[in-house]
RNA sequence: CUGCCCGUAGCUCAAUCGGAUAGAGCACCAGCCUUCUAAGCUGGGGGUUACAGGUUCGAUUCCUGUCGGGCAGGCCA
């Protein structure tokens, strides 16, 4: 329909000689309805090259507009706009359309099948996910529900960062606990972990129980001086209870990298070479270091530290080189915001490498902190004593669903309070209910109804044509867009808020409209409709992660 | 001190990538269930979009500066 209207005001434009150029035929929903269905401000911009009044030429393209079936008038309001108001085929079309779509109305090919590797999430396995990782999770997995919407080939991914410093600080507090000593101990390291979950680790292994992970079988071998086998226990427990977590909250990957397999493949050895081949590397006070400062870093970073180890930064950018050579041409990691500063390394490191990657590979989207209130009162982190809420805690107190929503339904840039009292409510207070309500409203409605759902298809419409009717389609109508922006722009919070005007729309028609009423032709008009609704409100709770009930 | 993000109603957040009178929910006030689910609906009050400039037909949106909040800034990850 849109694309429709933007043909007509072409050839129109086109009739009053304008010269369109560069500018784009642009066409907004009105906020208020008594702006028409579709507005255009192409008169404003045909103004200063045309060095002619917006409302002048405004009218001179009105007066050139085709005639259309589909445009019951046309307005012209304001500075210049032109306001198009649709005809009632034009708008009942928007049900015919997601009648025959079905679970596809709403999805677009914009991707193309192309090959975009999503990673997120990303935890150390030093401990139980909290709130933070929740909230990468639900943008993260949000994310690849909308790429694969509109036509991408989708991979999820994981990394763990399963070497390096804080898995020995893991190992040696695991370590300290199977020999009976506690954070209380003087003895106790500053960096060691201090959370209960830590005891739990050192218990299981002690008493030579199995983890059954993905892939891998490993018991405990109850020795406490036998530090390696505590270190494979330990991050074998923490990573299965990390993926009971995200299985819980119906999160799946499709990929696990280990930190560990990128030295044991040689790939972090084998990225240093290249950048010292590359020339972009120098030595000084007995480091290796990496000039990032030639890619825009505002300093130099070590590689190899004087006493022989490797800096964090240089798996990174061997991980990321190998994404590159898997064949992934985009790129996606959803992190938190703590960790921006490096994007600006990674992408340096990887600039070095001078093997055709692009500046801006990998793109990034960074979500800010969360912050949980209970009770009217801020629930503290303390890294210190462990002690924190995990994801695990939310699931069981608020759900699934609620916790997937309230850490999805915002912007990720801004930081989120997330309320556990308004989560958990069963009440109006919460929009994730709004939505799933409208849904099994509908359902209860059809079910109610003797008839067969398949004969709504051939259903004449004309009988919807009351106000709600007109805004309700009209919201449909808008689904495809929606999802379209939210896939470009990466964010998932759009689909969020149409979902809660949607509903909206829904529950006002049903307080205002009888839909089982007696008048066949009009029953089954608003039978359809609904049930169109009913499709859309559901392929978006479906982009969102979220089930839709049929009872409530 | 430097860099990145944010600043919208009392609170939590929107605003379709520059559009028309800045919108919802919560809270507060007043109404709507013998009728398809009241987890709902209708109406009301509540704003100098932190502040000051700039760009233009038009700015919450873009640019500059100031203030405020968050996060980073190690041969840690």
């Amino acid at each position: 329909m849109k694309q429709h209207i933007i043909e007509l005001l072409g050839q129109a434009a086109a009739k009053i000689g304008a010269d369109l150029g560069h500018t784009e035929i642009i066409l907004d929903r009105p906020k208020s309805s008594e702006h028409g269905d579709f507005a255009s401000n192409l008169a404003m911009q045909l103004a200063k090259p045309l060095r002619q009044n917006p409302r002048a030429i405004a009218e001179n393209l009105v007066k050139n507009l085709p005639d259309s079936d589909f445009i019951q008038k046309v307005e012209i309001a304001g500075a210049g706009f032109i306001n198009f108001f649709l005809s009632n085929i034009a708008k009942t079309a928007i049900v015919k359309a997601i009648q025959s779509k079905g679970e596809q109305f709403g999805r677009h090919n914009v991707g193309e099948g192309q090959k975009v590797q999503v990673e997120f999430v990303s935890a150390n396995p030093t401990g139980p996910l909290h709130v933070g990782h929740g909230r990468g999770a639900a943008v993260g997995d949000c994310l690849c529900r909308l790429l694969e919407a509109t036509g991408w080939d989708v991979t999820r991914e994981f990394y763990y960062n399963d070497a390096g410093q804080q898995i020995d600080n893991l190992t040696l507090s695991v370590q300290l606990r199977c020999k009976g000593i506690g954070p209380d101990n003087p003895a106790w390291p500053e960096d060691g972990y201090r959370g209960d979950y830590i005891n739990d680790v050192a218990n299981a292994y002690m008493a030579r129980l199995t983890i059954d992970a993905e892939d891998q079988h490993i018991v405990g071998k109850g020795d406490p001086n036998n530090t390696e086998a505590i270190r494979h226990f330990a991050v074998a427990y923490l990573r299965r209870e990390q993926d009971a977590d995200l299985k819980a909250f119906q999160v799946h990957f499709d990929v696990y990298s280990l930190e560990s397999a990128l030295y044991t493949h040689g790939k972090v050895e084998e990225t240093v070479q290249d950048l010292v081949t590359s020339g972009h590397t120098y030595e000084q006070d007995d480091a290796l270091w990496l000039r990032t400062t030639t890619f825009g870093d505002d300093k130099d970073r070590v590689m190899r530290k004087s006493e022989g180890g490797y800096t964090y930064f240089v798996p990174d950018v061997a991980y990321h080189k190998d994404k590159w050579q898997r064949g992934f041409k985009r790129v996606i990691n959803e992190q938190g915001a703590d960790h921006h500063s490096t994007i600006t390394r990674v992408r340096a490191g990887l600039q070095a490498l001078d093997i055709g990657i692009p500046q801006d590979w990998p793109e990034y989207v960074l979500h800010q902190m969360v912050t949980v209130m209970r009770g009217g009162e801020e629930v503290k982190i303390s890294k210190r004593a462990g002690s924190y809420v995990t994801l695990r805690d939310l699931i069981e107190e608020v759900g699934c669903d609620a916790t997937r929503f309230f850490l999805a339904a915002r912007k990720a840039d801004s930081q989120l309070v997330f309320d556990i009292d308004i989560a958990k409510a069963q009440t109006n207070d919460n929009p994730v209910y709004y939505i799933q309500y409208a849904h099994a409203r509908i359902c209860s409605v059809l079910n109610q109804w003797d008839g067969d759902i398949n004969i709504l298809k051939d259903a004449d419409l004309t009988p919807l044509n009351t106000a709600h009717e007109a805004a309700l389609m009209q919201r449909l109508a808008e689904y495809p867009e929606i999802v379209k922006i939210a896939a470009v722009e990466l964010t998932p919070h759009t689909i969020a808020n149409y979902l809660k005007d949607c509903a909206s729309d829904l529950h006002s028609y049903y307080n205002d409209s009888k839909f089982l009423v007696d008048d066949e032709p009009t029953k089954l008009a608003r039978l359809a409709l609904i049930t169109a609704t009913r499709q859309v409100l559901r392929n978006g709770l479906g982009l969102l992660g979220l089930s839709a009930p049929e009872k409530m």
